[in-house]
DNA sequence: CTACGCTGTGACAGCACTGTCAGAGTCAAG
DNA sequence: CTTGACTCTGACAGTGCTGTCACAGCGTAG
């Protein structure tokens, strides 16, 4: 599919879907006439973008881990130096959540929610 | 206490202090020489900024929530508009924690941790 | 062939946030 | 008075992300 149609599917502007590629998140086929060619990995590919990027992570925290587990390979083992980087994301993660966590009683206080 | 102690105090850069009250979000009183002079309840307001704006808020959603239901006011009543617009952030904050939560299984899942 | 919609690149701009630097005033300690 | 730490303002820069615009090529339908 092209690029237009992988944007449409996904919510992503095309702007952005170029931007992905330009940062190394993607890295779809061209055509004679240098058309991008996404498949169906590239839609799931998206998504998790969208997932990561939407919980805070910078797309280049994000590119590391992309080819990752994706159905060609479950089994996937990443190397020590992303493990590590992995776990260290994940604790972020947690201390994100806990914050996001005492905000939301601090706005619930707001409002006399309890 | 001046701008460096507030600042050492909250782990809060001097720039960002400055900004922070650019913004409205902090009014200190002024010597006659210019000077900054914050105080305890400027700290509780610091903190509160870090804590919301950590969680994703940007400073000018902070902001109209700031005065509200510090030591001096606990019954503070936020207006109509207000409080529609906290229902709000609440609901986008509930959002991202069930994003957040989300990727934080992708990520465990990458690292095999189950 | 023409028209229209899609795509390509590159540039410019904006937002929210953050750092740094320059030039000048303030103020307490020696 | 001099020194050194602190403060003031204003400007410039950079990051990460996003939109828009201009100009050009592609490709299909009429």
């Amino acid at each position: 599919m092209q690029i237009g149609q992988l944007s449409r599917e996904t919510g992503v502007s095309v702007r952005m879907l170029r931007y992905y590629e330009r940062e190394g998140l993607l890295r779809p086929d061209r055509t004679h006439a240098g058309y991008r060619r996404y498949n169906e990995d590239d839609v799931a590919i998206v998504r998790r973008i969208i997932l990561l990027n939407g919980a805070g992570l910078r797309l280049a925290t994000i590119r590391p881990l992309l080819p990752c587990d994706l159905p060609p390979d479950p089994d996937f083992e990443p190397c020590p130096a992303l493990k590590a980087s992995l776990r260290q994301t994940l604790t972020a993660l947690d201390q994100q959540m806990a914050q996001l966590s005492e905000s939301r009683k601090l706005l619930a206080s707001l409002l006399h929610l309890g």
